[in-house]
DNA sequence: CGAACTGTTGAGAGGCTTCAAGCCTAGTGG
DNA sequence: CCACTAGGCTTGAAGCCTCTCAACAGTTCG
């Protein structure tokens, strides 16, 4: 049955292992776990929408999400995939703006909420939060604009390419070659730039050619050298 | 002649007027006042390349350039257009990384240079200076991905019409509707994700229908109204 | 079992790129 | 002052890539 709902577990709200969090004293640290909530949200739970207020940020400890935005005619653009020890919402946060973007569940994840209050807070106190605060949002803004250009420069068969190799990269850490992130078609044609129909045709193309192994949503990476040719990289 | 050699002005030194150093202490200002240099980069002049070590940030006082990644083939995605009164290359002074784009001068500029340790030292001693540079940064994330999501879903005609609005924006202070920033066709193809012949015909097709008016480099916005509607705005 | 959703396949249309040739313009040197 | 040259701009034709539409197959779930 769907609900049940389960609370978090210890482990899932466990931030120490945050990067972010590492050079925090004891005593704001305690201070961070008083002002935090955990959740727990199921697969294709929304987590904000875009155009909401986000009242704080959010640390995902479990699971997979996906971030995108709605172009026009309301198909949505997915510019990232977070995981667990990712931060998402920062961003509206730091400027101040409503959300830009949507957070859907992909996965099963836990959540912490980390109010804006606390951030703040951080951010006046402990200048290693702040830089290390800056190095994840430059390090996104170098991604954004790798992937911009892939995506104008690069044929879809590339682009596909590229996102299955990047997929691995993040969603492959026992190294098994198969992709640990259930994908639709759709949502792979929303990551690369193109529709359904055209994602559906590549893969049997790699398919065929022993590149990949499809079944169902899972797939499965045989060939890593030539799709790093195909992806030209 | 181009060889004479012009040294900044004292407005082309003048950093009092970046938000970025409004809260910097007299003591702070001073000490980056004798560890900047400035210099005047004339038009085609690369302030650095791709893959290049840089040894602090750059703050333009005036002029303007272009921010671009070379695909591949060689073909250049500009992603960015900086003027005066932005900051360049500080992403990869902050995640210690290697240059990821290529700095190159559109109209005469002026630039101060400077070094990784004062800004270092601003980082470490003024939390607002890092507060500003990390809204900086997510402001061009913000816009990063939205670029992404209309190279991505629009045809190439809407995106060289919003392409349009952003440097009107961006490049007419004066509301005079022409663009004060002389592009090639190329360069406005390498902005737009397409070919400069395709730019040409599309330029031409705004002309004819009498939203735009061109001559030479220069572009003049007729209709806005239209544009916007173009430009799925 | 039917409904709703997702995936597959084919055909056709149209946008976009490529290639090639000729034009225009600005800057150069005689 | 004028011819010349290089580089950017324009234009046309051909063909490929990609999207759209539509029909059908599979899957999941109540």
């Amino acid at each position: 049955m769907k609900n049940v709902i389960r609370f978090p577990t210890e482990t899932e709200t466990d931030l120490s292992c945050f990067q972010l969090f590492k050079t925090l004293t004891d005593q704001e640290l305690i201070r961070l776990n008083l002002d935090m909530t955990s959740r727990i949200y199921e697969r294709k739970d929304i987590v904000y929408h875009e155009g909401s207020r986000l009242t704080g940020f959010y640390c995902i400890t479990k699971g997979i999400l996906k971030l995108y935005k709605t172009g026009t005619e309301g198909k949505e653009q997915i510019f990232r995939f977070a995981q667990s020890g990712d931060i998402i919402g920062y961003r509206s946060l730091v400027c101040r703006e409503l959300a830009d973007a949507t957070a859907k569940v992909i996965k099963e994840a836990a959540l912490c909420h980390i109010p804006y209050n606390t951030f703040l807070i951080l951010e006046q106190n402990n200048w290693q939060f702040s830089q290390y605060m800056l190095q994840i949002a430059c390090q996104e803004l170098y991604e954004a604009n790798n992937y911009l250009t892939s995506i104008s420069q690069k044929y879809v068969k590339e682009n596909l390419a590229e996102v299955l190799l990047l997929l691995k990269q993040k969603f492959d850490p026992d190294n098994t070659n198969t992709l640990q992130i259930p994908l639709s078609r759709e949502e792979l044609a929303n990551a690369t730039g193109t529709v359904k129909e055209h994602v559906t045709r590549l893969l049997g193309e790699f398919s065929r050619q022993k590149i990949i192994e499809v079944k169902g949503c899972e797939i499965k990476l045989l060939d890593l050298p030539t799709l790093k040719r195909i992806a030209k990289h």
